[in-house]
DNA sequence: GTTGAGCGTT
């Protein structure tokens, strides 16, 4: 289950959001969506895990503060294509 | 050296 972090404080990191989210769970993938050009975090990120897990982190996580800031989570929407130029 | 809603690179 893809889960949303958002509110993410700017020094944290892949592995930050991983050791966050395995206090709920497994965490099969963490990334923090930093951005591509500048390489900054873009204060974001994308969690998977089980859907025990991922209920768990939902429930317990959202509004938790990580690293001085209360996070958002929430079911990721499906990352399976991207609105591009034709 | 900055910023603060929001859904990612394949």
């Amino acid at each position: 289950m893809n889960l949303y972090v958002g509110n993410l404080s700017w020094g944290v990191d892949d592995d930050s959001l991983r050791n966050f989210f395995a206090n709920y769970g497994d965490v099969t993938d963490a990334r923090v969506i930093t951005d591509r050009e500048t390489g900054r975090s873009r204060g974001f990120g994308f969690v998977e895990m089980p859907e025990e897990a991922a209920r768990k982190a939902i429930a317990e996580g959202d509004g938790v503060e990580l690293d001085g800031r209360p996070l958002r989570i929430n079911e990721a929407k499906p990352r399976e294509e991207r609105p591009r130029r034709y």
